[in-house]
DNA sequence: TCTGGGGTCCTAGGACCC
DNA sequence: TCTGGGGTCCTAGGACCC
């Protein structure tokens, strides 16, 4: 593969900056961004926050007692995805390879824009001056000759940074980097091999192949060569991107609850959500899972169950996930419930023929548009007449557009 | 006063068919 | 009356990403 130059940008604390941008009265506080529900984390923390050591994925009881003045902010994950799309937008002027990896990162591949530009890191100036002044948001910035370093750099400083880091330095600057660092090395894959001994990606890279492949397989693999700082991987833009593979939903519930009308009627929602989005995109899945989290937070269980046709409708998900829910012994109270529709077909390919599935298939239709009006879960197949929680949670994995994006309108 | 949600990929075992 | 292996589909769980 010939020398490419890839760039990742990485949102600094995105939600949180952009609440801070358009409310000045946030301006310079440690601030969270949270989800609504009742039983909720930390999304973001300003820099202010982090400064008293507050964190992603904190408690607010824990973020409070780390920082007694910090000031909690339910998200608005429209306005995130909006102003994802308007970043997006911006980058489309350098170049029209954008792989957009979160709702606040993205890969660019600005091989073939250099020399229109004067360089990447001319590029990377260019592009945070104009989402700075537009925008009011700061960004890091990786440039690298492929993902898997780009990605690196940018983690290297934060926020508002600028990292280069050219082929010729890569085996230096690899030796001191923890494995950790990698994209794709986890606690449990660092621990596994820091038990071999290896701590830096150097460490990796010199590791016997033949005894990583038999400790992890196919990953071992990718291992060593993420540990000499080879990446072959393209950037894909989203118009090449693969077909979305499943469409889920799911939610910690404000309590426990063990009575049976409770789980249904939640399951009926959740059906109802995943039902609704498969349909406005047009999938078609043969698979059901039933996911459960019980009381003791540890417990999990998925559950699938595969029909003999695929289907996005509503009731057919739910009494899909019911019968999944009657083989399942509940030896706990519940804690989250989630249903996943896989298995996808796209596209589909004529109305049901026969009269009673069209009938059921057009009202499948007609409820989705009085839904999608009014927003949330009002008419659903029973008389769910309570606003749904689900519709306004927050998460930075979502895409800002497309199926990923799961505030359907 | 505990611990969110939406995804992808991999593994391992079993059923079933040829 | 005994033994084979490859391919495919399904299921459950875990690691990882944001």
């Amino acid at each position: 593969m010939p020398q490419r130059t890839i760039i990742h940008i990485d949102m600094n604390a995105f939600f949180a900056s952009v609440e801070q941008s358009l409310k000045p009265e946030l301006r310079g506080k440690p601030i969270a961004v949270i989800g609504s529900a009742k039983r909720t984390v930390i999304t973001t923390a300003s820099y202010e926050a982090r400064a008293w050591g507050v964190k992603t994925g904190m408690t607010v009881y824990e973020g409070k007692k780390l920082c007694p003045s910090l000031i909690l902010v339910v998200g608005d994950n429209r306005r995130y995805a909006e102003t994802s799309r308007r970043i997006v937008e911006m980058m489309k002027d350098f170049t029209p390879m954008i792989e957009v990896f979160s709702i606040d990162e993205a890969f660019l591949d600005v091989t073939g824009s250099l020399r229109l530009f004067g360089g990447a890191e001319r590029i990377a100036y260019l592009l945070k001056a104009r989402i700075r002044e537009t925008l009011g948001l700061t960004c890091s910035v990786g440039i690298a000759p492929n993902k898997l370093l780009a990605k690196l750099a940018s983690e290297m400083k934060k926020p508002d940074g600028l990292t280069v880091i050219r082929q010729e330095e890569v085996s230096e600057i690899l030796e001191r980097v923890p494995v950790r660092d990698l994209c794709g090395v986890g606690r449990r894959t660092a621990d596994q091999l820091a038990l071999l001994g290896i701590r830096t990606c150097g460490d990796l890279g010199r590791f016997p192949a033949g005894l990583l492949r038999k400790k992890f397989g196919v990953t071992g693999e990718r291992l060593m060569m993420m540990g000499r700082g080879v990446d072959e991987s393209p950037v894909v833009p989203e118009e090449e991107a693969g077909e979305v593979k499943s469409v889920s939903h799911s939610t910690t519930l404000d309590r426990d609850i063990t009575d049976q009308g409770d789980i249904l009627r939640e399951l009926l929602k959740l059906s109802e959500m995943v039902g609704r989005r498969a349909r406005k995109y047009d999938v078609w899945g043969k698979t059901v899972s039933l996911q459960i989290r019980f009381a003791d937070f540890d417990t999990t269980i998925a559950r699938q169950l595969t029909l003999t046709e695929h289907t996005n409708r509503t009731d057919e998900i739910y009494r899909a996930a019911t019968s999944i829910l009657r083989e399942t012994q509940l030896p706990q109270a519940v804690r989250l419930l989630g249903v996943r529709l896989s298995n996808l077909r796209y596209r589909s390919t004529e109305l049901p023929l026969f009269p009673e599935e069209r009938k059921k298939a057009l009202a499948s239709d007609a409820m989705d548009s009085v839904n999608g009006k009014y927003g949330g879960c009002r008419v659903t197949l029973g008389t769910l007449l309570e606003e749904d929680a689900a519709s306004h949670v927050i998460s930075p994995a979502w895409r800002p557009g497309g199926i990923r994006n799961i505030d359907v309108e």
